[in-house]
DNA sequence: AATGAATGAGCCTTCATTCAT
DNA sequence: CATGAATGAAGGCTCATTCAT
């Protein structure tokens, strides 16, 4: 039945995923994959086409999450920082309900260029022209300063946001709770915002 | 001559970082950087002991400079704004005059856990607190705010750096000049410290 | 199947053997023994863990006999003559059954102490100290002269025994017949205990 | 200077005794016995051709002694006890003033068929015979028991011999003076002659 | 003569992938 | 569908030997 195979081929997935984030991609061996699904090693190719595209599914599941949020957020014509926000939610609650996922986002898709094929490299540019847009649209409507590029504000926003969770992969440290997370959420966003210097009459969040 | 054998050291050194910023740590093998280098394959275990010694030669080059940079700090006496834009300062230095190693930096050591030695990840987390450190200095002087933990300023604060590092990285690109390289140095701390809201009366610089 | 299993690891020992036999361990390549058992290199992998595990394996596969003799030995409390004997027979039955593992014992065990493990060496030390017992009894029995140490006789009992082997390897030379292999049993035994002297009236064997 | 020659290149000999004698032949590189010998390592091709020449005059050095002392016992007339007590003094003579050759006799020349060169293992059967001559003449003259062949007291002889060296060799004992080394010698002779087993009347040495 | 940098063939081992059952 | 035995390309490392200085 058909459905019987997309489950075992999601239990292959998330195996995948555990032991990836474990051992890195490169020191990931099929047969760990398949040990850890509590399969034969063979059986994995009755499902996935190889290793490589293995990993590339996992890539197409971070970045196909990613890209439906962004169209949803275009959609629903919200305000800038209520988008940065929805992204920022996005990272964090991933890294809530799929915390390998979002691990191996940052520690293998992330940054190494060495994984990176160019249909890949593609993702990357073209979610950091979508975060672009989104900071040139704040910059035309006077909410954000526009004496530097929209990249400068990008590279700042996404930088932020992405070591959050890299800190929290790096020490394998885990939300207690959603309010934990909206904190953390609330807070990358007003320091990205507000800026880390102290004022006199502290800046109204948006 | 000794003189000699480091100088070969030096190139062989140099010719592994620019093959692994190319192909990665793990694919590259030591016959590419032999080529690279335009030595025979056995020699580079006349100055390296094997592949794993020479990668920890190229991670030590990173946070040895990196440390030093921040002892010298820590002597200096230095304001917060000033500490913060010397470690901008070395990143992008170092981006500018040896940009492989910075590459590397941003692929293989920042992120991937699975290159990490215990060892490793302890230089990681030193860093991260001497920044820390700095925040907190910065709060307690009443200049930085401190409605978040100090952690939260340090995440934003590297953060943004490195990814304005990743993001010539991954678009090799390069400064076109001293000059921009200070452009960008200033816009990422003012980004940093000031937010990226605009406000009526732009905030002094410090 | 497990059997199947067992079959297929015996049959590449045996091929290791015979390949070993021939060039020596050191000179023996994983590919040789591969291609004498008829599999690719790659498979020999799955049966042993590494050159130096197999080559343990049959070291093992030696004492695990030898000692497994003289423990039945103790326990069937025979006269010494006998006990003699019976050490006898299992050097020679083995060259007997399975030349290629007594060979390997002569050229790559018995001797050579750089492929000699500390725990390698005791076994030696063991077997040795198990026939000087022998040789003690039978002192203080009054059946084996006692103007030497038992030291003295162990060596010489060990060390024909050994040589008859090892010129028998040297030539490659096989037994006729179980016949043969008695007479040279009984030989060996005889010429031990009687020495090579004649005497007016012979020495009656024991 | 040829002397100088000389003496330089024996230095390597000795060096490469020790290094051999500790790690055997296959583990010693050429490195180790250029360091154990104070030079480069490139000087030793100045003195021998090559690592499988130095080993074949390591060889040759112990055989051209044996086979000296065997044409001198011919020449000499000597009885047949005589000429096997010379043969044991000159393997534990050689143990006692050279122990390394001895050792790397035992180790690597006396069994190892795979360090055995077609040439070398001439120089085997060559000896062999030689002592089974000895034990022809031995038997013919009615001083020898004729009711075995000659081979097998060969093998008992030099077999009870070796094993003496090698279990010296195996504990790197040494002999305290020369009186034990005599002790042992006229030990090794009685036994093989007279037997282990203890007689009414003990039997008189030769 | 002496040095040690340089070379590269050789070999062990790993592991993705295939395939017979 | 499921298994795991079998394959063999790939790559790290060693070390005897050569050779420029």
């Amino acid at each position: 039945m058909d459905r019987e195979r997309q489950e075992k081929q999601e239990a292959i997935f998330q195996a995948a995923l555990r032991v990836i984030k474990e051992k890195g991609f490169h020191k990931t061996r099929m047969a760990d994959i398949a040990k850890e699904a509590g399969i034969s090693y063979g059986l994995i190719y009755h499902y996935f086409p190889g290793k490589g595209k293995l990993f590339e599914a996992i890539q197409e599941r971070w970045w196909g999450g990613l890209f439906g949020l962004m169209k949803r957020i275009e959609r629903e014509n919200l305000g800038v920082p209520e988008r940065l926000r929805a992204v920022i939610d996005y990272f964090l609650g991933t890294y809530y309900e799929n915390p390998e996922l979002a691990n191996i986002f940052i520690t293998e898709i992330s940054r190494s260029t060495s994984n990176l094929s160019p249909e890949r490299l593609r993702h990357f540019k073209d979610f950091m022209e979508m975060i672009q847009k989104v900071m040139k649209e704040g910059q035309s409507l006077g909410f954000l300063r526009d004496d530097f590029p929209s990249r400068y504000l990008t590279y700042m926003f996404l930088g932020g946001l992405e070591t959050f969770i890299s800190a929290m992969v790096l020490v394998d440290q885990k939300f207690k709770d959603l309010a934990q997370k909206e904190k953390v959420s609330r807070g990358i966003l007003e320091i990205f915002l507000g800026g880390a210097m102290k004022r006199e009459f502290p800046v109204e969040g948006p």
